[in-house]
DNA sequence: CTGAAAGCGCTTACAG
DNA sequence: CTGAAAGCGCTTACAG
C-alpha cells in the first residue's frame, strides 16, 4: 500500500465530498463538453474554489494518453535566430493549450540519450531546431505516434516533417549578387559541414558561381561558431591573394567575421572586402553591422512549424494518418551596406535573381 | 506473444510476461536502489530491450509525486541575457535528471493564468527569470511545497528565494565612474519602472550622484525595450541642454541608444556623449559597440539559481524545512570604450569604487 | 444528467 | 529476493 503524507492539495474526491456529488461529477465539470447539469456544475465550481482545487494534469495524462506537452530540442542559443524561434513556438504552444519542454542538445550530436528520456514523458510532439535525430529515435517516435518536425535542418528520415528556408536558392542568389557587384575573388565560410543547411547553401552558392563563370576563390570552415569563424577569417585574409568578398553560411559567423575584419585586421567593409550573411537575424540589421543577408523569415518558419506539428497531432488524436511535409519558406536577399553593390542597386530593399 | 493495445508501447506488464517474472520485479529493476537479484535484473533488462520498453514517466510521477520537471518563466528573449540564462539552467536541470518546462510571460505582467496551468503539472520547482508572481500564486506554491526562485528580480514575498546582481551597488559605481570621467550632465535611461532591477539600479545611481555632488541632469524611460529606448534617446538629445553621459539600465537599451546616437543623430561616442550599460551581455563586448557596462556574471547567477532551487527541492523530498535565500552575486564595472575615462584609467579591465 | 466502477501504468508497503 | 495487492488522481464507458 502506497500510503503517503497528504500534500495539502485537494483532489476531485475532496471536492466531491464538499459539493455533495460524485467524483465523476467533479471530473465532468472540468472536462469541456462533458454532460453536467448547470446547477451541479455551479455547486462543484464553488466547492473547487473553496478548496483551491485544480485537476492534476499528470493523472489526466495517464488516462487520456495525451500529455499536452511538446518537446523542443535546441543547441545554438547564442545565435539570435533560435531565441526568436523558441519564443514564437512557445507562444504558439501556449495558445493551443500545450506546454513546451525545452532541452538542449550538444552541437552536432544527435542527443539520443536526452531524447529518450524526454520520450518517457509521453510527449505529444517533438520539435528539433537544427538538431538531428538518429533513425532509431525517429522509428521510435513513429511507432509511438509522436509527430516530429525538424526546423532549419533536413534529414532523409521519411517519417518526420521538415521546415526549412530556401537554402540552395539563397546561396545561389548570393553568388549572383556578389558577381554583379564586381567581385572576382569570392570566398565561402562554411558552417558545420555535416549539416544540411551548410550543404545546401554551399551547393547553391557554388552553382551560382558556376553560372556566372567564377571560381570559388577560397573556402574555410567556421562551424557556425563565432571563435572558429574569426580564426577562419584570419587564415583567409593572410593568404597571398585574399578574397574581395566573403559569403558566411550564417549571420552569427558574419558578425564575427565583420568584427575580425574591421576591429582586428583594420579593413574597411565593404571597400576592402564585402561580407554577406544568411538568416538576417536582428543584429544583422543593427547599423553598426548592416549586414547584407539572405533572410529566413522566422515568423513564417514558426507558423509553418506549429501548423505542421499541430496538424499532425490532431491527426494522431483523430486516428488519421498524416503525411509528413517538407515546407520550404521562401527567403529574399536583404540588401544592406556590408557588400558592394552593382551600379543602380541601392541598399534598403531586397534583391532577387530576377534583377 | 503478448497482445497489447496498439499504442506501440510496451508496459511493465508486457515485460514481466516476456521475462517470466512479476510486474513488481520489472518495476524494481528500473528503480535505482531497489532490491532485485542480479539474475532477475538481467532477465528483465533483456526482455525490456527486446520489447523496447521504457518506464512511463507520467505514471511514475503520479505515484511518486515527483514529476522531475522544473518550470521556468521568461519574457525578454530578445535581450541576450536570457537565452544565456535558459541554456545554463537547462543544462543544470538535465544534469540532475530534471527537465525544463519553459513558458513565456508577457512583459511586466504576472502571468498568473499560465502559471496556474503550469502548476497543474505537479512541477517540482519554479524559476522566474525577471518575471513577478502574484502573492496568491506564491502562497499556492508554498502550500504545495513547490520551491520558487526568482532570478534577476526581487519581490517582498517571503516564501520565495531570490538571486540578483548587486544592482544598487552597480548603479552607484557607475555614477562615481562617470563623475570621475569628468561628466557633469549625467542622464539616466530607466527600464520598466515597476521592476526591482530598475528601482535598485536607479536608487544606487542617484545615491552615487549625490555622493559626488552631482544632480541627475535628465531622465527618460526606455522600458527595457529597444524601440522605447531609441525614442527616449531622441527626446533626451533634443533638449536645450543634452546630457554628456547616459547610464542605461541594461545593455539591451544601451545597444539601441548607441545605434540611435551614432547612426541616427550622427554623434560620436564617447567624444560627444558617454554611454554606460548594465549586464555586460555578449554584444556589449563586440568591438562595434564596446560598451562600458556593469557586469552581472551570468555563470554565477546560473549556479546560484540551480543550487538554491535543487537544495530546496532536496529539502522538500527529505521533508525538511528550507529557508528561502536571497543571494546577491557581486558584479564589476567592465571598462570598455563607450564612456570617457578618468586620467590614468584604461579600458580592458574592471573598475571599482576602491579606485 | 448522474453515480459506481474499471482502469491508465506505475511504486511500494507487506508478507512470505 | 519476490509476488500479490493497494493505491496515485484522474477519465470514461455503462447502466440507471
Amino acid at each position: 500500500m502506497a500510503r503517503r503524507p497528504r500534500t495539502g492539495k485537494a483532489t476531485s474526491i475532496d471536492v466531491a465530498r464538499e459539493a455533495g456529488v460524485s467524483q465523476s461529477a467533479v471530473s465532468r465539470t472540468f472536462t469541456p463538453g462533458a454532460s453536467v447539469a448547470k446547477a451541479t456544475k455551479a455547486r462543484v465550481m464553488e466547492a473547487a474554489n473553496r478548496l483551491g482545487y485544480r485537476p492534476n494534469a499528470i493523472a489526466r495524462s495517464l488516462i487520456t494518453r495525451r500529455s499536452q506537452i511538446v518537446a523542443m530540442a535546441v543547441s545554438y542559443l547564442d545565435n539570435q535566430f533560435y531565441p526568436e524561434l523558441i519564443q514564437g513556438l512557445s507562444n504558439q504552444a501556449q495558445e493551443r493549450g500545450y506546454h513546451l519542454l525545452l532541452f538542449t542538445a550538444g552541437e552536432g550530436e544527435t542527443a539520443d540519450v536526452e531524447l529518450m528520456r524526454v520520450l518517457d514523458y509521453q510527449i505529444d510532439g517533438l520539435i528539433l531546431a537544427s538538431v538531428s535525430l538518429s533513425s532509431a529515435i525517429a522509428e521510435r517516435c513513429h511507432q509511438a505516434g509522436i509527430p516530429v518536425v525538424m526546423v532549419n535542418r533536413v534529414s532523409d528520415t521519411p517519417t518526420v516533417s521538415k521546415i526549412t528556408g530556401t537554402n540552395a536558392e539563397g546561396g545561389r542568389t548570393v553568388a549572383h549578387f556578389l558577381a554583379r557587384g564586381g567581385h572576382t575573388r569570392i570566398a565561402y565560410l562554411a558552417g558545420i559541414e555535416a549539416t544540411s543547411t551548410n550543404r545546401d547553401r554551399e551547393a547553391g552558392f557554388r552553382l551560382g558561381l558556376a553560372e556566372v563563370g567564377l571560381p570559388l576563390h577560397a573556402r574555410a570552415v567556421g562551424n557556425y561558431d563565432a571563435a572558429d569563424a574569426a580564426q577562419a577569417v584570419r587564415t583567409l585574409m593572410a593568404s597571398a591573394e585574399p578574397p574581395d568578398a566573403l559569403f558566411c553560411a550564417n549571420d552569427h559567423m558574419a558578425l564575427a567575421a565583420l568584427d575580425t575584419l574591421r576591429a582586428e585586421l583594420g579593413l574597411r567593409v565593404p571597400e576592402d572586402i564585402s561580407v554577406v550573411g544568411f538568416d538576417s537575424v536582428g543584429a544583422a540589421n543593427w547599423p553598426a553591422y548592416a549586414i547584407t543577408s539572405f533572410a529566413q523569415p522566422v515568423g513564417a518558419m514558426i507558423s509553418a512549424t506549429s501548423e505542421t506539428l499541430f496538424a499532425a497531432i490532431d491527426a494522431a488524436i483523430a486516428g488519421e494518418p498524416f503525411e509528413p511535409r517538407h515546407v520550404e519558406i521562401p527567403g529574399a536577399l536583404v540588401v544592406r551596406t556590408s557588400a558592394r553593390l552593382a551600379p543602380g542597386v541601392t541598399d534598403g530593399g531586397t534583391w532577387t535573381l530576377a534583377n
